[in-house]
DNA sequence: CTAATTTGTTAATCGCCATGACGAAATAGT
DNA sequence: ACTATTTCGTCATGGCGATTAACAAATTAG
């Protein structure tokens, strides 16, 4: 019940659980819980096949499951197959959720998202946050996450954890905001400014991007890259279907690659990074636009009705991508670079010349291309999700906690 | 579409014991040699309380792993302290041992390593292998070999398995090297010109010497990124004391990262890739030396003896080395840059230029850029140390084999 | 209507580790 | 010198978790 903190990352398999018989006990029940997730109804003896227990072994994991909450039984399957009908198994919808929040530049957002994924509760407050200290924000999120809580209860949910999304780098604890540009945040431990009662994780809005589209998306495999932009560029590395973090929680920072080592000077000391060329203020200027709120939408509005400076500053945004991907796809042959964000939405435009790009300067087929179904959505619905994960990784921990 | 492409990579733990009783001893026998055979001899006091099992457990397990061969009892430990002295137990110096061989383009190399990590028998045989064809030079592997294996058997060690690092890429499978550039040989398998009674593993040069810095570097942490130059420039990046291998198994290929994107076109299709500034014929070029044998011997040198064309040419090797790891180092955060292979000999005249670059490109403290000790060993050490680490980490596999 | 097949449960058993007690071998104190 | 204390390794016992084998229930095939 009092899971080690410190350990490793709260998000994630990151925990290993002991080699003892209880911690092989709370790794089986994690596999059912899993096997049912993924694949739909089940009936204990599918179940059994799948995970190479026996059916015995499954039906206690199954009962115990069933009596915490997590699982439910659906009733007798309708038989099609010769022999005994089996009793369908889902994860349980009036069990634990996991509460996901996301402070955006211009916006708050919170949802709750049930074992089964779907979304059962949500609020959003439209307005920017550029520049408001943390207090009164946070004292906005936590009067949202209360509201969506509520909400949650009233359908027979009670909140697993809260997972917070931050336009910025988070330390590796997991709770402080070490550097938030856009918010102008430094060094702020958000742990004591939201609801106690709630065990908290904060991460990057690029990871938690990354992590839906790792466990939402329609045919993302294991190893990827994900980028995005916002403001600033970010990227998320994934690797055999985890999170890569780094050393400081810094891992994936592709705005500061550099593309052109004498090009213009970066704020970040460097000369020539990705964002030179390919941030929101860089690809306004090259297309002769002012700063503004929502110039993403702006932008794909005047490419799509054929504008061609918009269309060259693009073109130009996506070559720099191409060869700051270029040397990320040397160092870690990932199977796809996923484009999500605001990338998603200008993809068409950057995507032709980000893989010419690509495919002139690797040998060998080039890595695929592909953009997010999920947008800007991502980083909330991966907040959500990696409490639901959380769950389903490790059941027994929450088991008795309803 | 079942993807193996995570499935497990014979060298490393990749492969996952089943979470079922008879895989929780493997997995605490395992415990027990890791611990034994890093901290020395230790009694099974000393063994349990590491691993956190009781001392009834861990002798049953130690007693499993003298039966086969795998731990010693040295006898009573001299006592310092109250009560009754333990009996020590160390890692056995007469059980398996792994043989490692290196391909390099100018030379053979076989070594055995007992469970202790020491080198038991060795073998070398010098002579160009460029554009020889696999089957005489694997026809020479084999006699090393055999001579090598027999010399452990005297001593009375019997081979667990063989692995051979090569300069070149190689596929998932761990037997297939799809290119080898220096070598001139494509999609060769090694399988069936190798001894058929010895367990194979076939990995790239760069990447068994990374894991040689792993396990037998002195302070080497647990992310870095490993980077070598033979002939071409190699890279390995470990994560959490794994090696990423990437979809193909081709991560860490470095030397075609963009430095330059509109530099000297490259063989491999780009332009301005590191190869271009930092491989041997490009610095040989800059420093005003013809090719040949042994270069970097003579860089070396001609470096220290204070030739200035020689010294201004691995000073520009180390800014282009720089800007192309500043990239990585964003993207991956690791704890450390390690110079290995030829580039250790030459640390003295890259570091500087290197690390200036890195430190005004990258914001915070610089990543820490260390050189290798092992140097030009790595791969043949790295090669054979990943047999024995097999079988560290799943002693039950090999119980019954001698 | 019977035979075959599959499911889920139950009772018996096995494997592995924990617990607690014991003798053995050292030190510390008198 | 002798006893008390501490630690080590082992043994017998028990608990926990999965396996095995047997069985009743519910379906299809013939």
């Amino acid at each position: 019940m009092t899971a080690p903190l410190h350990e490793t990352h709260p998000s994630g398999p990151g925990r290993r659980l002991p080699d003892t018989q209880q911690g092989m006990r709370r790794r089986n029940l994690a596999r059912v819980m899993h096997t049912v997730s993924a694949e739909g109804p089940l009936s204990r003896a599918a179940v059994a096949s799948r995970i190479g227990l026996t059916r015995a072994a499954v039906s206690t994991l199954v009962d115990e499951l069933i009596r915490s909450g997590l699982l439910e039984e659906l009733g007798p399957e309708r038989p099609g197959r010769v022999g005994r009908p089996g009793s369908a198994l889902a994860v349980s919808g009036h069990g634990p959720a996991g509460i996901g929040a996301e402070i955006g530049v211009d916006h708050l957002a919170v949802c709750a998202v049930d074992l089964r994924g779907i979304v059962r509760a949500r609020a959003v407050r439209h307005g920017t946050n550029r520049g408001r200290s943390p207090q009164p924000v946070l004292v906005e999120l936590t009067g949202l996450v209360r509201q969506v809580v509520a909400e949650a209860e009233r359908e027979g949910l009670w909140p697993a954890g809260l997972a917070v999304a931050v336009p910025g780098l988070v330390a590796r604890d997991a709770r402080t905001v070490v550097r938030a540009p856009n918010l102008d945040w430094h060094d702020v431990d958000l742990g004591p400014l939201l609801p106690p009662e709630l065990p908290l994780t904060v991460d990057n809005e690029a990871n938690f991007g990354s992590l839906a589209e790792l466990w939402l998306g329609d045919d993302t495999p294991r190893d990827f890259l994900h980028v995005s932009a916002e403001i600033g560029i970010g990227g998320a590395v994934v690797v055999d279907g985890r999170l890569l973090r780094g050393t400081r929680g810094f891992a994936g920072e592709l705005g500061h690659v550099p593309v052109r080592p004498e090009g213009p000077q970066c704020a970040c000391g460097g000369r020539g990074c990705l964002e030179q060329y390919a941030g929101e203020e860089a690809v306004l200027r090259a297309a002769g636009l002012s700063p503004g709120e929502d110039r993403v939408a702006l932008l794909a509005e005047l490419a799509a009705q054929g504008d061609q400076d918009v269309r060259l500053a693009l073109r130009g945004a996506g070559t720099a991508l191409g060869i700051a991907l270029t040397g990320a796809v040397n160092l870690l042959d990932p199977q796809a670079v996923v484009l999500g964000g605001a990338l998603a939405a200008l993809a068409p435009w950057l995507r032709p010349s980000l893989e010419r790009e690509l495919a002139r300067r690797t040998a060998g087929p080039a890595c695929a291309v592909t953009v997010s179904r999920l947008g800007p959505e991502g980083p909330l619905l991966g907040a959500a999700h990696s409490v639901v994960r959380a769950v389903l990784d490790d059941p027994a921990a929450v088991a008795g906690r309803n």
